[in-house]
DNA sequence: GCCAGAGTAG
DNA sequence: CTACTCTGGC
């Protein structure tokens, strides 16, 4: 099985490359973030022409989520409030970040982290906050579900100096900050594992690259989209991939997608 | 002496259709309005590399017109208020509507018509009040000028059924409706003749094609450019063409030339 | 800086 | 439908 998660910045700005990216690489799921769109205008069509079941969650302009599958996903849910259940949960579902269904004996979760902007600003908080309440979230669905499960998408956190082009001077960047990789990795203390650092050690591999200062070109980018599998999972995962060819594109998006297989 | 009028609807946006045009179509001197464009961006050089001197009067975002001349143009004024010089053609002159100047013995006047939105609406009126100002600005400018006189542009009016695809229910249209068509009279009525009547008289011929609704496609279109001469070089005229091809384009002008010959 | 979307105009 | 500005995210 071949799940792949995508940052596309926009699905209807996006939807000829991602078609064409399916075309040539036909997972069985594709997780995508900033779909930028209500439910009601996402292309749906010409994605189900190529095979796909779609699941989507998505507002106006920003944020969005959707889960592309070959089988027909079940148990499909959004937003935090529908497992954890508080008033806090339901605030934070106001912006369309999270989507989760089970395909197969797989629990799939698809997350567009916050960004968090700048550290120490309101949305930093916003973004730790954000964490806190992920794993409550993930805990209550890992005791739910008694199979596997795959935590991908956009973190918007660097994990490790080695996920980052230039380390130094980082430590009050977004996405690199102590507390922010703090918080991610409580929430991947309830058992999960970074399936990339299974297949590659070394450093120089990114996921995102700033559309500034020629970021790509230089290869000066993040690794800030993942997968996260559970002990089972990460012990049958086979391969773990960055595909840096949609980046080359014109008109690309910023993120370009990881594809894991087990 | 050929003269062409063309609404290119942004010259930074059809920089490259305009140039393959001219090297099709070395008409001596083109008048292009809906330029879009500051004076300071305007792509000179493009244009100067194809033997062509400049003369523009361009705004941020909206309206703009330029003369575009093999040889160089004499007298060039924009705006009205040069020519009528009262505060009222002064807040007329705030948009970039009118370029004229002399090309030999001929007396160009490049014009970009109000559109006037809907029939009774503010900018109806405006664009009425405007062609009465008009008919002022071309009254002196004729007193002036000795000699010949091609007065042309986007006049948005269609100024008989003819010269609309299906003139039915079309009283209370903008562009055809009966004030506007009888202002457009009045201006005309200084001594100006509609030159593309002199050698087609029947309907189906149009300069203009909405956007929307595919019109292009069905041929719904609207002659409403136009090139308005004199007595004198109306008899010397020996042709007036609308030259469609450029509507034909990928990312088209919504407005396509049309070429006096004398 | 380089993208999006929203709004505006035609 | 196509262009513009503006705003805002990253």
């Amino acid at each position: 099985m071949k799940i792949a998660t995508w940052n596309v910045n926009s699905i209807r700005a996006r939807q000829q490359q991602v078609r064409d990216w399916l075309q040539e690489n036909p997972v069985d799921v594709l997780c995508l973030q900033e779909t930028k769109v209500v439910d009601q205008d996402f292309p749906r069509a010409p994605f189900e022409q190529l095979g796909y079941h779609l699941y989507v969650s998505g507002q106006k302009a920003y944020n969005g989520v959707a889960i592309l599958s070959r089988t027909p996903v079940e148990e499909v849910s959004t937003g935090f409030s529908p497992i954890v259940g508080d008033t806090q949960a339901r605030d934070f579902d106001q912006q369309k970040r999270v989507i989760c269904g089970t395909v197969g004996e797989v629990c799939i979760v698809n997350l567009y982290v916050p960004n968090g902007s700048s550290v120490g600003s309101d949305k930093y908080d916003y973004k730790l906050r954000w964490l806190k309440v992920l794993r409550e979230y993930l805990q209550i669905l890992k005791a739910k579900s008694p199979g596997a499960m795959c935590v991908c998408g956009d973190f918007n956190v660097a994990p490790e100096n080695r996920d980052i082009h230039d380390p130094s001077d980082k430590e009050s960047h977004i996405m690199a900050s102590p507390a922010e990789r703090e918080a991610l990795q409580e929430v991947l203390a309830i058992g999960l594992a970074d399936t990339f650092r299974k297949f590659t050690s070394e450093g120089g591999h990114y996921s995102w690259w700033d559309y500034r200062t020629r970021a790509f070109r230089g290869n000066r980018g993040w690794r800030i989209d993942h997968h996260y599998l559970t002990p089972d999972l990460y012990e049958r995962a086979t391969n773990c991939k960055i595909d840096i060819l949609p980046r080359k594109l014109p008109k690309p998006s910023d993120h370009t997608p990881v594809i894991v297989e087990f």
